[in-house]
RNA sequence: GCGCCUGUAGCUCAGGGGAUAGAGCGUCGGUCUCCGGAACCGAAAGCCGCAGGUUCGAAUCCUGCCAGGCGCACCA
């Protein structure tokens, strides 16, 4: 469709060129609200009428005579106040999907794209915040990908920092357990870590002298002195083996794992300290309440500076993420040591140890960190930390890519058995908290809707082999939580509900893949009865010639409307991808169902006995079911055959 | 106090200069000899927070106000 636009709109632009070009570079050409009005329409009276004063009615009947006779138009006329409606050959149209399906119409702008997404801290389970983040930053890549980028995903894993230390203090203090202890741990590992760290986050509240032993345990794992430098390491590496096996079950997955003990044990940071010093975008604080740091100063407030550097000597994470931002563009003229992640044979982690060789990681041109919008402070240091450097095609290539946070409804709360303090309790929403425990772990969410799932498939395939029933609810659970996190505009609140959750019907990601196992279970039934396969009907078929004319003027209508609509996935994903708005490219494919599901309740095709009329229905079911098809897998919405 | 975000149907949310403001849920009524009812069709339901302004045209842009949220750490 993009392509066809840009076509039409060359052809138009051409057309109008003689009475003049001042609007031609912007030519407008705009969907109609309505099919009655036609497909298409030309707003370029309006911008006329503003700038000569004239109707712009009369000047849409003036120029329309130009316009006659454009090939792939039907017809051409003047609606509205000044609107110019095109009406398309929809035969022709129909029969170049065939041709142009094949073909993307939109292209890579970049050499690589780095998508930094996840980045949960190691040290508990995986929550539903969590799950917005990967769903966003996984949907990101697809799309990327589809648009024919080089997309790179990372994952940070920030395991030096007091949210593991928390946890080892735990282990010791709280737990009596050494090192062999963790390792024979057979449960689940990261619901056990989430546990412990709610008891020594109020066992830290209640005693502020446990603040010396948490930062005696903090240096002991800087120096990489052990039981605490070993146990720090195995907590964080049995944490992110679950956090992987969580996303795996959504089917997202990483290229790179890069720990922040790297970014420190690499001396990035130092490399990036000198940097930021030798041209003065950072200052050394000699008087007032910042003695003794360095601190950048921030750019829309001259007042007020963020410090880089303590005055103890330690770096921030500021100062970390500048340092990390730098390496992503290949700008810090130092790279990691990589090695494969334990038993996988594509992902890859940072290390500080030179291993064997590796892909190339880094080095792009595009960075999106996917990054909640409470964040958004500090990320705007970290790019005002490039721009101070001189780096300004990078700080504007960095973009931050925020949403708003997953909170829980006070009955979600009371579902899960979370108690909430007195004056708390007036509040519409609470903030996931995993200090306080406050929060739904993703693997339990992920649990009750498979279950839900394979409840809903005993009732209507009980037949099916039990190991394919545990698959199906994996991909109906893995579909309905995607969707729903992608439903929302990205800056609207989640006010987590679990009937709302774990809804299947209407507006949900089960619906657009029944829609799908419909589709399918038409040919296969097609097949089964004696007729030809897909490939085999579109070998067949005369697909410049297709038998449009055998359809009724209801039919023609109907079926263009699905077909005219489903064209505009491409734009759909562009659309999604520009603003960074993933609900466009949802709420696309939802509506594209429902009106596929309202065509086929109307008009059957396998019992179709008039042999034009169902070799339409059969090619257009062919091109709308790859269309939803890829709809869906750029959403990472997985479709079974049955279900 | 300063900055960012949000106020749209009973509820949850789309739409972010263009034609009669849309979905889902819920409510009410229908479709069940149907290629899968996780579906389809219909109805009721809206001063688009309030007040000004810009424009041929404003839910959309600007200003002010009201209400709510989130930031503004030598935490990450």
């Amino acid at each position: 469709m993009i392509t066809f636009k840009e076509k039409l709109r060359k052809k138009i632009a051409s057309r109008l060129r003689s009475k003049g070009s001042f609007f031609l570079d912007d030519l407008e050409l705009n969907y109609t609200p309505q099919m009655k009005m036609g497909d298409m329409a030309l707003t370029f009276p309006f911008q006329i009428a503003k700038q000569t004063g004239r109707s712009p009615r009369d000047i849409a009947v003036e120029y329309l005579p130009l316009l006659k006779n454009i090939e792939g138009v039907d017809k051409i006329e003047v609606a509205g106040a000044g609107f110019i409606n095109l009406h398309l050959n929809r035969k022709t149209f129909f029969e170049g999907r065939f041709t142009a399906s094949r073909c993307r119409s939109y292209f890579a702008e970049e050499n690589k794209i780095i998508i930094e997404h996840t980045n949960i801290n190691p040290n508990k389970a995986a929550h539903i915040g969590h799950l917005r983040n990967a769903c966003l930053g996984d949907t990101l890549s697809r799309c990327l990908k589809d648009k024919g980028e080089n997309v790179e995903v990372q994952n940070y894993i920030d395991d030096t920092g007091v949210q593991v230390v928390d946890v080892v203090l735990g282990f010791k203090d709280l737990e009596k357990k050494d090192l062999s202890d963790i390792e024979k741990y057979s449960g689940r590992f990261d619901y056990y870590c989430w546990d412990l760290y709610v008891r020594v986050s109020s066992l830290l509240g209640a005693n502020p002298h446990y603040q010396k032993r948490r930062s005696e345990i903090l240096k002991k794992i800087e120096h990489n002195i052990d039981p605490e430098a070993s146990m720090a390491r195995l907590i964080t590496m049995r944490n992110v083996k679950a956090h992987l096996n969580t996303m795996n079950r959504l089917d997202i997955h990483y290229d790179l794992l890069p720990f922040e003990s790297s970014i420190l044990g690499l001396k990035f940071w130092e490399k990036a300290f000198a940097l930021l010093k030798k041209k003065k975008a950072i200052f050394f604080v000699e008087e007032g309440p910042h003695k003794g740091c360095w601190v950048m100063p921030f750019e829309e407030d001259k007042e007020k500076e963020k410090i880089i550097v303590r005055s103890d000597g330690t770096v921030t994470y500021v100062g970390k993420d500048i340092a990390y931002q730098l390496w992503k563009f290949g700008l810090l003229e130092r790279d990691f040591n990589y090695s494969l992640f334990p038993g996988s044979d594509s992902l890859w982690v940072t290390s500080i140890h030179p291993g064997s060789s590796h892909p190339s990681f880094g080095k792009s041109d595009k960075v999106y960190n996917v990054i909640d919008t409470r964040q958004s402070y500090l990320q705007k240091i970290v790019v005002q930390g490039l721009k101070a450097l001189g780096f300004f095609p990078q700080a504007e290539k960095s973009i931050h890519f925020s949403y708003e946070m997953v909170a829980l409804s006070p009955k979600s709360l009371k579902e899960i058995g979370q108690k909430i303090s007195g004056e708390k309790k007036e509040k519409t929403f609470h903030e996931v908290s995993g200090r306080k425990g406050l929060g739904i772990k993703a693997d339990d969410l992920m649990d009750s809707l498979e279950e839900k799932a394979l409840s809903e498939i005993e009732k209507r395939n009980p037949d099916l082999e039990p190991l394919q029933k545990k698959e199906i609810a994996r991909k109906i659970a893995c579909g309905a939580l995607r969707y729903f996190m992608l439903k929302f505009a990205r800056n609207s609140l989640i006010i987590f509900d679990f009937d709302e959750a774990l809804s299947f019907e209407g507006e949900t990601g089960p619906y657009l893949q029944y829609t799908m196992v419909r589709l399918k279970s038409i040919f296969r039934k097609w097949e089964n009865q004696g007729g030809l396969s897909e490939p085999d009907i579109l070998a067949s078929a005369d697909l410049k010639n297709i038998p449009w004319d055998s359809l009724t003027d209801k039919e023609k209508d109907d079926l263009w409307d699905l077909i005219f609509y489903a064209a505009q996935l491409e734009e759909e994903v562009l659309h999604s991808i520009r603003s960074l708005e993933f609900s466009h490219l949802a709420k696309f494919t939802f509506n594209l169902c429902q009106k596929l599901n309202a065509y086929y309740h109307l008009y059957p095709v396998i019992t179709e006995s008039e042999k034009n009329v169902r070799s339409v229905r059969l090619l257009a079911l062919i091109h709308l079911k790859n269309v939803i098809s890829r709809a869906l897998n750029l959403m990472g919405i997985p479709h079974p055959d049955r279900m």
